[in-house]
Formats: C-alpha cells, sequence, structure tokens
DNA sequence: ACCTAATCGAGACGGTACGTCTGGTCTTCCG
DNA sequence: CGGAAGACCAGACGTACCGTCTCGATTAGGT
C-alpha cells in the first residue's frame, strides 16, 4: 500500500532537526528494527528484552534508549512497516474487493512477529494515551485508509451511493473498519482459529448482505 | 447470566480434593479475587504484581502460588465472574435482543478492571495454549453462549430460519460471536471511541441488513 | 587481638532480630566477605563490582544489597576482618611492643587487599559521615585498643607514668595513635617504599627520643 | 612557597610542541581547572565527572582528554597547584618552623577540594605507578621540600647538626616528612578531628622530644 | 589569497555498572 | 498440615558515565 507517505520508520521525532554534533546512524536504526522484528518472532513479546534487542542488533542500550523511549514504542514502529505492505486492489467488485484486503489482513495476522505484538501493543495502548496515540497513527491509520479508498472505488463504479456528507461518511468509514479489523483479530488472536477463503467469503456476505437465515423482514 | 454451570471462581482444580491437614482457608481466596481487581483498575495489568496482590489481600505469596499457578491465570478468574453478569433478555424482537446485549458487553469494557485485563490476556494467550484453553472455558465461552441463546430466540419467534444441520449452526454462531466481540473491543480498546445506543443501532443495522447505502444489487 | 567482643562480621544491624520469616543465609555472609577479599586482592577497589562479588559468591545481587548498603559498607565489613589478626605482643618492654606492632600493621598494609582498599574507604568517608563511623567502629577503634593496651603494659612495667586524668590520657592516646597509623599508612601508601626493620627501628626513636641530631636544648 | 620552578599547571607535555594548525586555547586550560576544582569542592570525588567538568568548563570533552588522559591526572594539576601556597617561613627556632608549616598544611587539607581530592588520588595512585609519580612530582615532592628547607634553616641556626653524608640526610628527611604528612592526615581526613593550635603544639612535642610521660630512661 | 592542519563545540557511539524491581521458589516458625 | 513471613536466585529494568568517534566550523601559519 502507499508508500507515498511514508517515512522509513522513523524513530523519534523530538531528535534535533539539524546537525550539530554526530549525526545518527541510519544503519542502527534499520539493525534494530530488524533485530526487534526477529526477537518478536523467536520469543514473543513477554520474550523481547530491551537489552536483548540492542545485543542482537550490534548496539549499545544507550542507542536504543535514545531513539525509542521504551518497549511500547519500539515495538509499534517495527511493527507498524509489516502494515505498509497492505494494499487496496480494484479487482472490479466491492465483494472482491474486501476478500482481497481481508486474506491480505489475515495474512499479516498469521505472522508470528505480528501476533506476538498487535495484541500486546492494543493493550498497553490501554493505559497510555500517547503509546495509542502512536499506534493509531502508524498501524490504524494506514488500515484505515484502506477503508476508505475500497469505499471510493466502489462508489465510482456505482456499488455504492456517493456521500451525503463527510461527518457521515467518517463515521461508516470507522464502523466498517472497527468491523473488519475486530473481527479478523477476534477470530484468529483469540478463538485462535483460521480465516479460510471460505470464511472469508462467509464474512463478506455477512457485511453485504442482511444475516444469513434471516426470514423475511 | 447462567448459573448453570458455575463455581464460584474455583482456583485451582488440581488442588488435594480432601481435608488432610488444615483445610484452605476460603476467605482467602475471595480476599485475593477481591485485591486483584481492585489492583487492576487502579495500576492496570503492568502495574499487577503478584507481591502487591499478596500484600493487599493480607496473605503470603506462598499462598497465592499455591492456588494459582501465574498471574495470568490468576487474572483470568478474577476477570471471569465479572462476566457472569451478561444475560440474554428477550425483548420480543432480534434487534432489541443484540443491542440489549452489545450495550451490556459495551458496559462490562467499560470498566476499568475489565479494560486492563482483557487485551493483556488475550496477548498472553497468543502464546500460551493452556492460557488460552482457561480464557476460552472461562471468558469466551460463556460470551458465546449468549448468541446461541439469542439465536434460539429468535428462531422461536421466526425470524430466523431453523438450524438446518448442527456443524453449520455452529459456523454460523462462530461468525456472528467473533464480528460481535472482535467489533466492540476494536471500537473500545484499539480506536478508543465510545460505544453510544447511535453507534449500537448503526453496528446492529450493519449485521441485519446490507451496507448501508449500497445501491440495489 | 581482641576476639573478645567480636561478631564474625555481622553485616547489617538494621534486620529483623528474631526469625518471622526464613531465616538469613550465615554461609551467604561468608562467601560475600569472601569473595570480596578475593576480588579485592585481584581486581582492586576500581574493578571491585557488586555484581562480580554476587556472581563469585554465588549469591543473587538482591541477596548482597539486602545486607549492604553499597559497596563501601560491604568493603568496611571484609577488610575489618583482617584488622583483627593485630595482637598487642607484651616483649618487656615498650620499644620492643612498639616495633612489634609496628611490623604487623606494616604487613597488613603489605596485603593486595587491605592496599586496594584502605585508602579508598577513607577517601569515601571524607564525604560520607555514616561511612566514616563505620569506619571507625570496625577498623580504627580497634587498632586504638592496642595503643591503650600498650600503654597500659608500660605503665605497669613502669616504663610511662600512670594517668593523671582520663582526658589527657585520651588524648595522648589519640595523638600516638595518629601518628603511628598515619606515618605508616603514608610511608607504604603514598611514598610507596617499604618499611623494613631498619625503618621501624628508626621511626620508634622517634617516638621514643627526641629529633636525631638534635642538639642539646 | 615556591614559584621558582612552577609551570601554570601544564596540561599534557605530550602535545605537539611547535604550531601549524591552529594553537590550543590557554583559556580553556584555566577553565577546565577551575571548573574541577569547584565541583570537587561542591561534588566531592565521586561526584566529580569529566562530561561535568567539560560542561561547566563551556568545553566540549574532546577538547578536556586531549589534554588530560583521565579524570585522575585532571585532579592532580587542579590540586597541585593549591599545594604551591605552602610555604617554609623562618621563624627564628625549629619548634616554631614545624608549627608554622603544619598549621599550613592543616589549613590546607581543610579546604573541601583538597580534602575530597587527596586520599582518593592517594588512593587511585596506590594502583597506578603513572598516577603515582605524578603525584609525587606535582604534590608530594613539594611539600618535601619544605622539610629539606626547614632542616637546613635549623642547621644555619645550630639546632641541628650538620648532615653527615647525604643518604642518611635523605632518609631522615623522609621518614620527618612521612611522619607530618602522614599524622597530619590522619588526624584531619581519618579521625576527622580538628587540627588545634593546642594538638599542633603537643605533635611537635612528639618530634622533638621523647613521649610525654616517658619516664627517665 | 589560498592552502593545510590542528583546534573547537556538539553530540552520537559501544560499553559497563549501577541499584531497583518482579517472578517464582525455598525455608522457617506458628497455630 | 496450612498459612504468614520473608530470604533466596535469576534476570530485566532504565540511568549515568566512560572514553572514542564523527561531524561542521574556526583559526591560525606557511606559501
Amino acid at each position: 500500500m502507499a508508500p507515498t507517505t511514508q517515512q522509513p520508520a522513523a524513530p523519534d521525532q523530538t531528535a534535533p532537526p539539524r546537525g550539530k554534533g554526530r549525526p545518527r546512524s541510519a544503519a542502527a536504526d534499520r539493525a534494530i528494527l530488524d533485530a526487534t522484528r526477529e526477537a518478536l518472532a523467536e520469543l514473543g513479546w513477554g520474550g523481547l528484552t530491551m537489552g536483548h534487542v540492542a545485543t542482537r542488533a550490534g548496539v549499545a542500550k544507550t542507542t536504543l534508549y535514545r531513539r525509542w523511549p521504551s518497549k511500547n514504542e519500539l515495538v509499534v514502529d517495527a511493527v507498524a512497516s509489516l502494515f505498509d505492505e497492505l494494499e487496496m486492489a480494484d479487482l472490479g467488485s466491492l465483494r472482491a474487493d474486501i476478500e482481497a484486503v481481508v486474506g491480505q489482513f489475515a495474512g499479516l495476522l498469521a505472522r508470528p512477529e505480528t501476533q506476538a505484538a498487535l495484541l500486546a501493543l492494543f493493550a498497553e495502548g490501554t493505559r497510555d494515551p500517547l503509546l495509542r496515540r502512536r499506534i493509531r497513527e502508524r498501524i490504524v491509520d494506514p488500515q484505515k485508509h484502506l477503508v476508505r479508498l475500497g469505499r471510493a472505488q466502489a462508489q465510482q463504479r456505482g456499488e455504492l451511493r456517493p456521500d451525503r456528507d463527510a461527518a457521515t461518511a467518517c463515521e461508516e468509514i470507522d464502523i466498517i473498519f472497527d468491523t473488519i479489523a475486530g473481527t479478523v483479530e477476534h477470530r484468529m488472536l483469540v478463538s485462535g482459529e483460521p480465516v479460510t477463503p471460505e470464511w472469508i467469503h462467509r464474512f463478506t456476505t455477512l457485511l453485504l448482505s442482511p444475516l444469513p437465515g434471516l426470514a423475511e423482514q
């Protein structure tokens, strides 16, 4: 998806913007984020240690803390880049587009590093408003953009009516997004059951049609 | 809800069932679970400490570990009882029943102790199959039972067609449950926005009808 | 010297005096102090690390900090026991007694662990009154006792006049003690030159007689 | 005393002697040494930090390390100049001269920066021969010169016999010096008691006469 | 008027030790 | 024997300095 407006995982915006002393090593940034993803996949959230990441990245702990104030922020950035691979296809129909993006999302949630990190991050974000904001900016909003895009495509095709006003549109996007993201996450991470093409089809039907088996109302 | 098959937060079934020496203090169990809930509400998941719980409950750490093998299991039990208050009403229509149960669930998620614990537990459960199983038994399954109940009620009223076969029914219950639970959790705990009656109405509409604005297909 | 009133290097008096919980391991105390002395001798004051001591003693850092609040206090106790070996002989004359005790003291200062620790402790004590107090109780006072003892022996022999009053006696003991201890320390640790029997003889002469070469006054 | 043979605290002689590039700032040297003394007085040896000194002196750490290889050497130079104020008076008698110089030395040891630095330096010197040499050159030898001077004055007055040979003289100077320096340091820095005129008088008596109270021998 | 070279400030870098905290286990005594 | 108390080992935490390095910007002397 959108490599349009994307920095390569910018660490800490509070860094001095202009160069007085020695500039920060860009290689260190990359090594740290890679190490974080690897460690997440191997050891999971609980096994992830700042010291461990630093060692594996060949970097001093100080360097790590200079850029990310804590494990939470670090993992947000490390995981965020994974979400960049989500893309909105244009397959000619709303149903096909939805099924495609749900499939992509499910594929992402199947990766061990995502699985290890996502719910843990959400849990931490529950208590820390700054972290929630960061999660929103780096993870949630890019996803929500997909919904916006898919919706616009469907409107252009004539499958959906054009927006009446911006506020309603926004609310509709929100509700659709929470439904898609929440349901897939709950299915995979809480119920622990796989997301198969069949399941995707049935879920899309739920979104697009009345409840299956609903008697004529 | 179902006080049918429910122990009053039984700690560890592996305990010696019969009294040889001094019997375990039931008061200790209650004090521990209360202390856990209080500490969760005050300090959140991260701030919850076994030592802290023990102190607050006026109990030795040993006693605590004798009953629950770790923080995770303890919190499952402490939080599970909160889910007992969920009940399936029979308000005469499927929509009304759904809206009622979603509202109850949202109310539960608004409590600080639930908020602090739920996602964290799910995150831990991602790695630990035994924990996931326990979560399922004590938290998820009781909720899923509500869906089953509501569905049966609607079938009796004639709003839904009767089940064709058990397998399909089960799958349909699963998908509905994941959608309701996942969406409400995502809305409240990840997006961090409130679940108002209006939102509930719109979400229920999404479940019961085609996408709003969907052009005639 | 006086094993009369001596605890085997009691760590921290602030410990709860009698046993409610598990008692502190006496073996750990011994292992820690031994490890401290060994590490001092090998690595010196600067190379001595709490973590290193703990590891070498086969003890957790927590155990170490439970007993001694910091490196300073730990080393005081570790070194103090070395000073227990100082004894006041009774060799029949004041000169012989002085020479013997100076020789013993010099021998003590020649040991690497003493050398590494003593001045560093004194330096730290300069800033920390509690540490200075502890140094005084565990290291200085036992030494000063030797002076008191030697003086009493000389008075019994008739080499010295009996005390006129306690205050004057105390002052005289102080000045003699500071002179002996300070001079030997300065010779060995600052000037870095050896304390030979010849030097001891000359120093004792300085104490007992007018300056060598002093013209008749 | 001797501003005779004194560089104004020359930092590091290993600097390239002749100017090709930009010359070193003399102001920086002064600022660094001043900052060092101030920080010593305020924070003590343990609180003294290279980074702190650099900041306080308005200088980069690099500049500091270009001149002094470590904290130890820096403090030697910073403190050494304080010892330049020691002077040998000629008050007409050996006793008066000794009492004067002991008083001066005690005054010096009463200053917080000296107190913080001296024993710490000696302690470090115990392990580092190069440092000990530097201490000797910049701090100890100038003091020892005072003893030599006072001795010569007394010989000229006829209070002391002339030297028989150089070696013996040197040894006698050494022992007197270690005694005076060591005793005063021990009294003030270890015992932590003040050096009053009365104490100086008694100490000088000890140096010049047999032990007080010594029965006729 | 240019070079050349060492200096300056700032600050990031890899390390290491710090002292604290928590997790689980164990050992003791009391009821 | 159960329970309270608390010591035990293990190890991660986030901070503070260490001494080195890499910058861009001065600031001289030598041509």
